[in-house]
DNA sequence: AATGAATGAGAGTTCATTCAT
DNA sequence: GATGAATGAACTCTCATTCAT
């Protein structure tokens, strides 16, 4: 958690150190990437990173969270418009295919988002990884509930499992395309997001016995 | 590629600084690794590395090369006392239980691999991962030939895509039990090799598709 | 050009550091002149040499700069203090007795100089060469003129040219005393500036025919 | 003085050894050229080297001689080829443009040369510079005593002043082609040989008074 | 609250030289 | 006589963090 003094800055510092922090840490990571080049970038003195934040860790930390907050906000936005007039299917392709636009279109989200995936420090990692998924999970989940609810997916069907999957998913479908060796499923390096439609329809229609209503 | 210089070294001390080598650059990976500890806990010379290396990344390299020949030629051994009498399908549930157990087994191993896996310099990467696939193909794609040739597996399936297939479950099995937040398609963490077993059946059952035989 | 640091620096340090990077170039040249000597003799720690200048270079070359800002701006001090009212010839003899005095009196402006003529490198020696070269033909240049506009220089004559001597016999007579193996016009090792007053006026009479007007 | 091993060297190990390096040490001077570097290029055990030199000066001290014995024997060769019927100024002219030439196409030759003049450290100076002034006298001050028999050469003129004269201007005429930032006495910055023969021919014509037979 | 100078450990890398084989 | 592995000090440069102002 950032000090209080943090929350009493002004709105435009607090963007533009988050920002430049997002490049940072994205680019390079959470050992490499340096306190020195963020301060210098954020045009702030050195010493006012330890007056928002008590050490490298923390601010990383908060870094990732903010960014998986942001992913989760403007996710949720995206589905609202959804229309949900279509089948649960239907519904799903259309929330990856927001997903994975969404982490192309956003090159320091998408950044972040791989410098959490690729922590090798398990300090590290169990900081940032629970905290991304705990913000992914509180998107799809009560829409789940919502499917459920409605009979498209089957009542002993195994939400949390579901959920799971679609983080396990996510990953793949969104930084593979950007990192090279991801060893994805199917081969989705450089594809733009149109390009990997095919691929998200064959997931979903692979994963169908896991939801699908018996008739 | 060492320089000659390495190998004509004698077999104890190269030894000696392959697996000081392994548990540095395991624990910490390749940029917070440090040839400074590498060195000193294989009681060398800082200078003698360098007469061994041309510089950190080719160190690095060669460990995970050695690392993934290290798997490789035990799996091999390992492959080639299984029954060849079984169907496919059991055959390579013990092919996935052997190696599962194997990266159980040795640390040091299971570290490298987790090392490549997680380094995000994608320069970095792009060397490391192909070394380790290439090794890990080496294993798998022959014998899926044999089975092929036994009628085990459709002459239409694809092998290629199979052997994909296998390299992307195979750090989730080998490495989710010991990394937090590797989003596992089930929970694997802190599973022992024999807890894995469910999870290895399914995996296998879910791709029948893809291999059995038309009836 | 150095930090904003640097200038704010207080004087006493500044001059310090100064003074001992002129001592180490000095003595052993850029390439072989050591950061880590300058800052134990200086009294500061190694990092923070690399918070007053971005690298060895750019630290040499301002030492180079402040050194031949120092030998200008108190030539230009001496010879504002020259008799003008003697002829061209005379004055010039005093400029160059000055000039040898000074460098006899300050052996690490001396040195400093030396090093900058004696360096190999083609991309160093640019650019330490240049600045001082600049700063000497703004001395000289200007003065020049004054007596080309009193008639003591024919009009006809090439000031760049005159001045472009001066330069190349600064270094003669500056290091040659000090410095083994110039291969000086004569024999100038070991002589005190008084004994090179001879060698002073001959070079002088020398280049008579440059600047005389014609009678 | 090189040890008995060196010379009992078969030849072309010698000479690849020298040739070797004369470029290391041409291109980087004295205290950044490497013996590591040279041994490798010379395909010889770095420990060799200290077998045939006591150190590293000796050995730098050994190529610069050998470099100036090889420039010596070659002006020698093709001074003896020279017309002696001409004039003792066309002679200076011809052996002037010779060396120029000579220097012009021998890279090799010109790096150490240019290595011995700008050496800054005075100890090692001192050892390779008179070795080279040595070389160059003994070509020059014998057929300057001829001339001076045969009455081209004033009775009186001081041989020694216009050797050492000529030992001046031989490495602006030779090296300042080369080498940035000179200060040559005209600009020779990148001037072929023949491009460079009117200023050979100014310089004698300059330097005549010191010489030529009062009528 | 903000600053930014200071720190010193540590990074990867190069080096001339030694000496056992 | 030749080798080349070993050395360890030295190199330039970076870093997260502290603290007096």
């Amino acid at each position: 958690m950032p000090t209080s003094t943090w929350f009493r800055l002004n709105v435009a510092k607090r963007e533009r150190v988050l920002e430049v922090a997002m490049r940072e840490f994205g680019d390079h990571g959470y050992s490499t990437g340096s306190l020195n080049t963020i301060a210098r970038e954020a045009g702030i003195a050195k010493g006012s990173l330890f007056q928002y934040f008590s050490d490298k860790l923390e601010f990383f930390a908060f870094v990732c969270d903010e960014t998986s907050r942001r992913i989760r906000e403007e996710m949720e936005r995206r589905i609202a418009d959804l229309d949900f007039d279509q089948s649960f299917e239907e519904w799903l392709f259309d929330v990856l295919c927001e997903w994975t636009e969404y982490m192309a279109d956003h090159p320091l989200e998408r950044a972040v988002t791989a410098a959490t995936n690729f922590e090798l420090d398990n300090a590290v990692r169990s900081v940032v990884r629970d905290t991304a998924n705990q913000h992914y999970l509180q998107v799809l989940h009560p829409t789940f509930e919502l499917w459920q609810e409605r009979g498209d997916i089957r009542a002993d069907a195994d939400l949390d499992v579901m959920a799971t999957l679609m983080l396990m998913a996510l990953p793949f479908l969104a930084l593979a395309p950007y990192y090279d060796g991801l060893d994805p499923i199917m081969d989705l390096r450089g594809r733009t997001p149109a390009e990997q439609r095919p691929v998200i329809r064959q997931l979903i229609a692979g994963l169908r016995p896991l939801y699908a209503p018996i008739k």
